[in-house]
DNA sequence: GTCTATAGAAGGATAGAC
DNA sequence: GTCTATCCTTCTATAGAC
């Protein structure tokens, strides 16, 4: 009985996720969900009472899933710089895998702005921009990263990983001609992201005009393991 | 008579873009096109026939307000630096001005794919590619930006501008704590993404080997779903 | 060209038998 | 728990009067 009724639950579960990230909340069928579930329409109701209620379930274990994953990453005893070039493997990696979310959830959170609060509550990687810039401050300030900065300094780090999957289609359709692999870019980038986001950061040290000796000194890890 | 049809048709292809934007397509309805725009739902299908043709008008449209505005930047004179700074001026005035069209568009490509055939075509600026990698070869050349990596250099610059406008309302939320407000944030960033690439292409000068040491090489590998 | 009225289909949700 | 049958609403689209 309850066996069943899990797999029952289960089986509309993953298909309603699968259809509410294929089409979103709006064009998204009950019918086509009951459907994919091998079920009766009934059943969903039975379960979940309302769309609403399905696709919110269905939204909240994405999220938590697509978050959830990366909060070791800043939990690591590691230097600044590295703990980029560890997020950006490990986010990219999560993001190939499952490609579509991040539409999904942008935009979701764009129709219906009031799901992002529960979101920013409730996901601790949210904290991270506050726990990141308090971690590495030392490093930061070596950088000549201003506090004032910060916020731009995280919004282009991911926007660096996430556009590419937004854009996924166009980024196709443009390089195709030049027989462009969606996946093999995918995975030049997680170096390439890291490299691009060092760069800009440590170029702030030799600005101040022409530190021709300007030999850039790694700093040492902070710990071992 | 003329000039009074034109004025129905006008109302309606603008109150069908602002529904269209706000809704999507799948969330769009004739009904409240027709309302917004003060007449009869039958007029809607009198000048367009169908939901799908009014919104091919509208999207048509929208594609190429938002990609013709960027063609004068890179016809002009400049050096790639210069561009840089020019491209991220406009384009993020631009979208500063429509703030909800990123969205739009890439959702609605995300949920109908063969959008993007006809964009890719028809659009003048999505050869910018191209050109700019023609016009501007000895200047990458000359930060050692390979012929290969140029792709993975225009989804960045592109990112950097357009992801903020997309993921408005997750940054909003996630800064407002700290007494931030989105449109300071998006006045400079004008000039923030600017630096940013701009430092991450010049120090490749400095950085003649893709320096990755004492990177962490553990394979972790991400189960998908 | 613009309106009212309505067709015809599809949507979410529920009642009730088993 | 699961199914069939069906209600009620809403949607796109059309017919036809003015």
């Amino acid at each position: 009985m309850t066996e069943k009724d899990k797999l029952t639950e289960e089986k509309i579960f993953d298909s309603a996720t699968e259809i509410f990230i294929e089409k979103g909340f709006d064009g998204a069928r009950m019918r086509d969900i009951a459907d994919h579930a091998g079920i009766n329409k009934s059943l969903l109701h039975y379960y979940y009472r309302t769309k609403e209620r399905l696709f919110n379930a269905v939204f909240e274990n994405i999220a938590d899933r697509i978050f959830r994953k990366l909060i070791p990453v800043f939990d690591k005893n590691l230097s600044f710089e590295e703990k980029i070039r560890l997020f950006y493997r490990e986010h990219i990696d999560l993001l190939h895998n499952n490609p579509r979310l991040p539409v999904f959830l942008l935009n979701e959170i764009y129709r219906n702005p009031s799901r992002v609060e529960k979101l920013v509550k409730d996901t601790p990687i949210m904290k991270i921009w506050t726990v990141l810039s308090e971690q590495h401050s030392e490093e930061l300030e070596r950088f000549n990263v201003s506090a004032d900065s910060i916020p731009q300094l995280m919004v282009s780090i991911a926007s660096l990983s996430l556009f590419p999957f937004i854009a996924k289609n166009i980024i196709t359709a443009m390089f195709e001609k030049e027989d462009y692999d969606f996946d093999s870019f995918i995975e030049k980038r997680k170096e390439y992201a890291a490299e691009f986001v060092i760069r800009a950061i440590k170029n702030r040290e030799q600005l101040p005009e022409a530190d021709s000796k300007g030999q850039i000194r790694r700093e040492k890890r902070t710990a071992g393991r």
